[in-house]
DNA sequence: GTGGTCTAGACCACG
DNA sequence: GTGGTCTAGACCACA
């Protein structure tokens, strides 16, 4: 798998360690990385998006202990077998409803129509 | 204004400073706090989320050099009459247009299907 | 004397009342407040300026515990007799020394050629 | 870096946090810090003039959020690209002018001859 | 190693 | 009464 399967922001406020283990969460969840396969190398990606490899190591260790990938001898790191790979639409659903609740209550603080934010965000996901 | 107008999560990962500039900055985009309305004292706010005084002063500052408040000396802050205050829906919209983006991203990387998040967010909303 | 012979700017970071009493010690020391004359009063300095009488109040006493002014009886405050009145062009060129300095050390942070500090400063003291 | 291109002083009546933002602004102006230099860590700047380190961190925080400094996450602040590093003189002239202004306020207080203020601060701008 | 956040508490400045 | 500043120190997040 190409190095450019994850999408880093380098100036987030989100560190990157967590954006890294957040997109594989989803990824897996949606099969979109399949159970066995190989992930980019931590060299790789590192070097791809020009951040540090103790960063990225980091994130699969931590992705390894939740379960989501695991060591494989001479291979590196491979999407795990588990509970965690290729979910159902509901529990993949469940993995967005934190964010959704958050959208929700800004917009209510912003006190934004409803149908203007669904309008923008179905224009959004059309893409 | 009572000191109840703010939610603070202390739990969260976001910094609880932060939580009060982001909220300050909505409310006041959207006219829920008026522009001259005076503000919560800090040690009100402090004692009534049981928070440090200075974690609410230093978000209070911060919302002052954003220009969201003003000090009045020896009264309290004050919402700032300025660019900032009670803005157009279409400017409101902007506010959440980041957080919708990532909503977006991440709905695509679960694979959900549109109609799904929507009906979801809509019923959020409702609320 | 006018209330207007006093400028206080509300909004500086500098406080109301060590305006007035810095304004005072200079403009004693010019002459232009003469020893004996009186002060506007408390209330009207405060009117004016749409300042707290407590704040001219303060100032008025703190610049009296300076020897700068007297109270009189009936009379209100006065400019004092003593060695604070009226000085020499050497002594009040000491009151503005630590501005001076200021100056220069700001001007050399910002390497601004002394030529151009100088023609600026010789307009600004040509109003 | 070395944390001795700070001056601090802590008797000052200005906040030490804000003498150190106010000196980085124009230090960054007048190229004396080059954009992408590296700043002493707030831990050396705190030894170094024997202040709290959460103080520099205040320092630090304000910069960025003014667009100052940049966070390189992990190695410390940097001066920040953007329109704020090395400007012209005539930008420069342009931080200098409100102090000018004081000056010239003040000169006039102690009715002061232009040339005895201008020959005294040429004198001080020619060390 | 870097900076960030928060607390507890003292003390000050201002009105 | 209001907010501001600073300290000492703990603990965390990040690279």
């Amino acid at each position: 798998m190409d190095a450019s399967i994850l999408t880093i922001h380098p100036a987030s406020p989100e560190p990157i360690y967590r954006q890294i283990v957040d997109q594989l969460r989803r990824l897996i969840a949606a099969g979109q990385l399949a159970v066995g396969e190989r992930l980019p190398s931590v060299r790789d990606v590192a070097g791809f998006h020009a951040i540090n490899p103790m960063t990225v190591s980091r994130a699969y260790g931590l992705a390894e202990s939740e379960g989501l990938l695991e060591r494989q001898r001479g291979k590196g790191m491979v999407v795990a077998s588990g509970p965690t790979g290729s979910q159902s639409a509901r529990e993949r659903m469940q993995l967005l409803e934190p964010h959704l609740k958050e959208t929700a209550r800004q917009a209510q603080e912003l006190e934004l129509p409803a149908d203007t934010v669904l309008r923008r965000l179905k224009h959004l996901l059309g893409n």
